[in-house]
DNA sequence: ATAACCCTTCCAGTAACTGTAAGGTCAAGA
DNA sequence: TCTTGACCTTACAGTTACTGGAAGGGTTAT
């Protein structure tokens, strides 16, 4: 099949293909006399396997790790599992930070009266301590 | 004074400092007869705003907003709220993302092992209801 | 004077694509 | 058969917000 169907069947973008192919995420396609690329269902499971990871938050480079250790028969449970803890643990602290920031701008956003005289609490706390009229 | 002491006093870097005077977001600084940058305390000040903003979140192009809301002496302080706002459901949505993902690793990572045994819920989740072991 | 450290500009690299341009291929309808 | 439109190709630029490094000049203290 062509590039544009194991895109839609993949639920990735052909751009997005080809550039995996470039950076060498996955195996160069099989090309038809045209210079099409050529795909099997194969070739769209593993596309698949990317799509599911990648929308899970896992890093290209993580990608490649998970895909050598899915391709290997032998891998070890345990190798996937470290990798997917380490990632739980990025997403909480990002989390963590998000939230800290949305903590501290709800609170501003309170003390903002938001009507069309220019006293803003917000742009008081961005400046800082010592508000400065320049 | 010197950028590195703007910069340590702003808590960003001088290499940032530059950066932001590269994208004119904020306004060329002086410049010593050696050609060195020199900035004044009310710079530094300018600098803290766009550290706090940028610490808080807001994107370069917020900063610019916020920014010349917060030079203009007559801004309403609902548009301020209203940036503040915005910014504030964009880190809800992206929280909710990542608690998304983090629900489901979890789930994948309690029903998996994590032994020397090669069979790996993970992976078969990435892969798919149809698992392909190529 | 010499070391140590600061500053300058400029170019490249990062992550993970997306957009655009210029052009070749393919299938279907007039 | 010709044409139209959808699809494919490569290659290069742009995105975000910086960071790193090279090559070279300025400043300060000993």
């Amino acid at each position: 099949m062509n590039i544009g169907t194991a895109a839609s069947k993949s639920g990735m973008s052909a751009k997005t293909i080809r550039y995996y192919e470039d950076i060498g995420l996955i195996a160069p396609a099989n090309r038809r006399e045209s210079g099409y690329r050529d795909y099997s269902e194969d070739d769209v499971h593993l596309l698949q396997f990317l799509h599911r990871a990648r929308s899970l938050g896992f890093s290209v480079k993580q990608c490649r790790e998970l895909l050598s250790l899915y391709k290997d028969r032998n891998r070890a449970s345990g190798d996937v599992k470290a990798i997917a803890l380490g990632h739980v643990h990025e997403i909480s602290e990002k989390i963590k930070e998000l939230q800290a920031m949305k903590d501290t701008l709800e609170t501003l956003v309170d003390k903002c009266h938001g009507d069309e005289r220019p006293n803003c609490p917000i742009l008081k706390d961005l400046a800082g301590s010592e508000p400065n009229n320049k």
